[in-house]
DNA sequence: CTTTCCATTATTGTCGACAATAAATAGCTT
DNA sequence: AAGCTATTTATTGTCGACAATAATGGAAAG
């Protein structure tokens, strides 16, 4: 339960041992939870204060932010943060769809049979947390991109697992959040899940990545139709 | 011709108005071209004093050269211009394929035809300058990626191009500059340049996806053997 | 002679202050 | 009164110095 929180804010452990890596953590998490308003303007001296660090380390800690697509940055003018849209939803989704598709290739080629075994485990055991803890959709977000997270890593690309795990996810989870995502949406994504770890465990990339691109179409759907609720 | 060497030095157009830009800008030249030695220790002070800039904005590029996969930053050690590698050319490349394959999709959707016979025009351009200059590597380097960056601002997804003009594309350039590309490819690439755009200018996404996967994977191949030639 | 520990040195991370640029406000002209 | 311009104000970019951490070299023990 608590290594799901972990998996969630941290898909590669890195200790954050400098302070502008701690507060880094800080202001993503309160970006992607909305506690710093979408399309709000970013002040570097307040931000500082609020943290108690210099602008030297919170600068470095922007940088970063600007890097996962959280805020933007105009030379001289200051940052904001970034607002959630509808061309946004689908540009990132169809960076998603390619990338996730072409994770599942490689999973299917490079993952060891171990882990993959140990990922069958976590969906499992996501099935009874969720069985258990029905409508919370902390879970299934947690869950959802833990299951992700892992596929990811499995591909063994660099490259990849940087672009996604470090560069579009927080974005992604921002989505959901303030989509407030959960509905009856859960139980499907749970065998869709399976289904994709099966293909992948049978080594067959080609079904893993057809698999992958509908899941990740259908959970778009899916955000569309709250954006457009939400819009209207 | 001058048009040439801006493009490819700057996709998008941005005047480097701060100084940390300005230096950006030639430390990641240096990097590509070898000036500063693959794998070698990057100091911060005696960068500083070489481009007379306090480390302040320093530390900012060396952010962004962080963000293109140009060096590798560990905390409290320092950094490292990345060192080039059969396997990193190999991760590289599989992203490219599916990134600018879906470029291609994208753009057979959106890309205006005014933007699609102007590049034409181009690779006619493009064409020409390269009977007159045979053999000239910089020539072709400076025409391929030229031809790629259009594409890819063809797809009008701003994430997609942010992902390979900003992040991926520097490191290309240098696997390409360092490995001394030229040679009996060039009037074949020209070819296939042609076969893509004029997919593209059909609206036929699904080939356009395919001729540019295969034009990637030749450029790949033939890099692949110069590392070979190199390492043995 | 090698290895381990410690001190020294150098490099990175952080801070507060200053300079340059952009935003906001007030005053002037039409 | 509206619009433009100049001045003020605030914010970002940059600097030099200090603190904390890692790399280096040497001395002592085995």
């Amino acid at each position: 339960m608590s290594t799901i929180h972990m998996e969630v804010l941290s898909p590669i452990a890195k200790p954050a041992v400098t302070s502008a890596d701690r507060v880094l953590v800080q202001i993503q998490r309160a970006v992607v939870e909305g506690e710093i308003a979408a399309g709000s303007k970013i002040s570097e001296p307040e931000l500082a204060r609020k943290f108690n660090i210099s602008r030297a380390p919170l600068r470095e800690a922007l940088a970063r932010l600007e890097r996962c697509h959280l805020i933007e940055r105009i030379p001289n003018a200051g940052a904001r943060v970034v607002r959630l849209s509808y061309e946004g939803l689908i540009h990132l989704y169809q960076i998603r769809e390619e990338l996730e598709g072409l994770a599942c290739r490689l999973a299917a080629e490079y993952m060891p049979t171990e882990e993959i075994e140990q990922l069958q485990g976590l969906l499992d055991q996501h099935l009874s947390h969720q069985r258990v803890r029905e409508g919370e959709s902390y879970y299934q977000e947690a869950g959802d991109l833990d299951f992700h997270y892992r596929v990811i890593l499995g591909s063994k690309n660099p490259y990849l697992i940087n672009m996604l795990c470090d560069e579009l996810y927080y974005l992604v989870r921002m989505y959901r959040v303030q989509m407030g995502m959960n509905g009856p949406r859960v139980s499907r994504a749970f065998d869709e899940h399976k289904a994709i770890l099966t293909a992948i465990g049978n080594r067959d990339g080609e079904l893993a990545d057809l698999l992958m691109r509908r899941h990740i179409s259908a959970s778009r759907k899916n955000i569309e139709i709250k954006l457009a609720q939400q819009e209207k």
